[in-house]
DNA sequence: TGTACATCAGTGAACGCGCGTTCACTGATGTAC
DNA sequence: TGTACATCAGTGAACGCGCGTTCACTGATGTAC
């Protein structure tokens, strides 16, 4: 049963994105391997042809479902004329669409508490993925060469994580739409600081 | 062996507290019942006499741990004069210590997206702990009664769960020391609005 | 207050189960001539 | 281009292990008279 290169390529990739989904849904420590290589259309003895552990396998996952996030809204922000580009990100961002599906969503949300137990190549994922963020807030933002500018940006990314994650575990509906709702109206005014929002 | 009524409920407290530290330390997911039960000093056949499954502990610790953190931080805001009343309650949340201590820091940020998919018992200690950050924080605001007082509040919480979430994840020491310095900085700012900061 | 008995907190062994990992095997793919 | 052989992706059973949970047992505490 041996297969082309192609196709072993290929499989690897099905792999690393199903645990992608299943990572973000049911969290990184209460996924198992045999589950994850189902929802992949494997048996789980095939595993490790793939990787040497599920180690790995965590750091290749999350690498690349944050990496897809963030190429994603990086792409549709710039397809947005400049001066709505920040009003659109947050809108994206911090919608019910995004707290209610977390296995499409951004995996900081989705496993940061996890991140912070995870290997070192996962951490390093996650820290440029973070700075990937923090570069797209900024070319959104009306002034990217204000001196204080990544420094706010910084604090955006930090809390669209924290916001959609807090969205996520809260469990009273209204709070929780209305937490997204402040968000985007608070970041807002705070990437247009002067008197812009 | 039978204990009096006192010391059980000692126990039981002892049980919570081992179980706080120990999920925000480890997890809830990668936190064992033997485990916890050995760092209060215990046997793990005996954890059943005190609660019916580990889900009603995992609520249980959750609320516990995160009351008790947003009380310190409450009192602890009382005690300063008002006006450095938000400044100093960033400090100490944003604080490197905080970080670096999440054993027995807040639960939000060191459980953040575990509390998610944990039971609804927790996820109702969640979203009353979120709501009393939010309060502790609009009454160090500057101006409480301004009508987006407490819609900027809970930013600045998801901000704050958001920040150190993060800060712990990245792997890049001086870009996680930054990430504090910069949301203590922005935060500020968002809370005293007009031109204050 | 003292005695007799029921209760039950805690111990330590055991339960079935799913975990991450390993392995013998299969047979199509890749390689060498 | 065709043949012979080595490689290896995927299968399915099995490994030891720690998980949450249960249980028989102990003996101090609580209760009833």
């Amino acid at each position: 049963m041996r297969k082309s290169r192609e196709e072993t390529a290929r499989t690897r990739e099905r792999i690393i994105a199903a645990a992608g989904q299943e990572f973000r849904r049911n969290g990184i420590a209460a996924t198992g391997l045999a589950g994850l290589m189902s929802a992949a259309g494997l048996t789980h003895g095939g595993f490790y042809k793939h990787f040497s552990s599920k180690d790995e396998l965590v750091a290749e996952a999350c690498g690349a479902s944050i990496n897809r996030v963030v190429d994603a809204l990086a792409e549709r922000a710039a397809q947005e004329p400049p001066e709505q580009r920040l009003r659109s990100f947050l809108a994206s961002y911090l919608s019910a669409v995004h707290r209610d599906n977390p296995e499409n969503g951004c995996g900081l949300s989705a496993l940061g508490s996890e991140l912070s137990r995870a290997g070192d190549a996962a951490r390093s994922a996650t820290t440029q993925a973070f700075e990937r963020m923090v570069d797209i807030v900024v070319q959104c933002m009306p002034a990217p060469e204000a001196t204080d500018a990544r420094a706010r940006a910084r604090t955006i990314v930090a809390a669209l994580v924290g916001a959609v994650s807090m969205a996520r575990a809260i469990n009273d509906p209204e709070l929780s739409d209305r937490l997204l709702a402040d968000a985007r109206e608070s970041l807002a005014a705070m990437a247009y600081p002067p008197a812009a929002g």
